[in-house]
DNA sequence: GTCCACGATATTGTATACAAATTTTCCGTC
DNA sequence: GACGGAAAATTTGTATACAATATCGTGGAC
């Protein structure tokens, strides 16, 4: 995407991520080129790929708001990402090199390194995250997968997650990790797919006690 | 979406689907406009849309392109959409009600005429077919899920599956939503999903025969 | 003859002006 | 005061002009 349109893009994200623009607010185009500083074109490409993301739902008369999520939204969407991700588990395992393994293993490294200490770095934890979890669908090298994942992965839900981590679930997510790299090296694509797909519903619960009811949203 | 901007997606959409523009031909914004009698911008929105339904692929400097499946990609993608299109089936079962059931019926019933006559009708066999999972679809009530799969279904692949049909696989079809149904009024999730998906990967496997090899575009 | 550099051309990206549609406001009627 | 409806304001949709970038072709140096 090109400069003016993804800054657009990741201004905008940023301000529903963190809360800012919290769900049910109307995204004005005019308004957001102000913000971002472009036209409105950029913020209309901007709006349109947030809209496939679910980030932002539109009324029958075309307005662009910030989308709200139930939490049977967020149940459903945790089960559609285990369902997928589980897959690309299973397809990786099958195809997983010693130079892909490393990556994996360094990646997981970096977040326990950012879990271990006195304060977690919930941001290192998201990015460290983030970039094992790509690995793993890149490895399962099927592009439809990874273009379908693409519009599950990162919400504005899953980033709130990690947030309500305690230390303990962020060790847990740490040694899952290296549960899964046990079932890769063994090419073990039931045993990773298992792994994968408890991960993320444990994913989901740990979200779930911690938000206290159907509030599955930032809103203030 | 809006008049122009949608007249694109359906112009351009077509221009892939009859064979116009086979894989890799290169979709030049200018020329599509003078060919959809509106300007660059909503042919722009189309080629997003189209781009996120994976009608449409982009090279290193943005220039869009027909994309081109390969065998293993007709193979995923129907693996996705047997293992998302089984998880709705499932939903469904437990949320079907009376008048639910009835439309399903119905809708097999049209496919049923399509088929029976001395040449079948693979045009409204394709829409009857579309209406039924449609209905499926919905009352299993995941916008998630309803969003992931509108990037599966109906593309390209999938509408010249059905050409391939012999008159003995239309009736099949037939059949194996007759089964589903029964499963539906049994409410038996579980069933309603195996049927589902062996259903969408018999499907994969009539395209498989009929298409000769890894050509699984309507190149010429 | 090959390679590189440079200019010409083609293509996409962005801004802006205006058109179309929707929402809001306000006023008259009942 | 409630309702309907028309004018005003707001917001999105489209066309067009121009800017930025990529691709292609040509010519010169070696």
């Amino acid at each position: 995407m090109s400069r003016a349109s993804s800054h657009a893009y990741a201004e905008i994200r940023s301000l529903i991520l963190c809360g800012d623009a919290p769900p049910g607010t109307q995204l004005k185009e005019e308004q957001l080129a102000d913000i971002c500083g472009v036209s409105r074109t950029p913020v209309r490409e901007a709006l349109r790929r947030l809209e496939t993301e679910l980030y932002v739902v539109r009324s029958g008369s075309q307005r662009a708001f910030v989308a709200d999520w139930s939490h049977d939204d967020v149940d459903e969407m945790f089960f559609l990402r285990g369902m997928l991700e589980g897959h690309a588990a299973a397809r990786a395992a099958m195809r997983f090199n010693r130079a892909g393994l490393d990556a994996l293993i360094s990646a997981n490294a970096t977040i326990g390194a950012a879990v271990i200490r006195e304060r977690p770095d919930i941001g290192a934890f998201l990015d460290g995250n983030r970039a094992f979890h790509r690995i793993i669908v890149d490895t399962a090298d099927s592009p439809r997968l990874t273009a379908t994942l693409a519009t599950l992965i990162e919400q504005p839900v899953v980033r709130r997650t990690a947030m309500h981590y305690d230390r303990e679930q962020l060790g847990q997510s740490v040694r899952e990790h290296k549960e899964l790299v046990q079932a890769f090296e063994a090419r073990d694509a039931s045993w990773a797919r298992a792994v994968m797909t408890a991960h993320i519903r444990r994913a989901f619960h740990a979200f779930s006690n911690a938000q206290p009811q159907g509030a599955a949203s930032p809103a203030k």
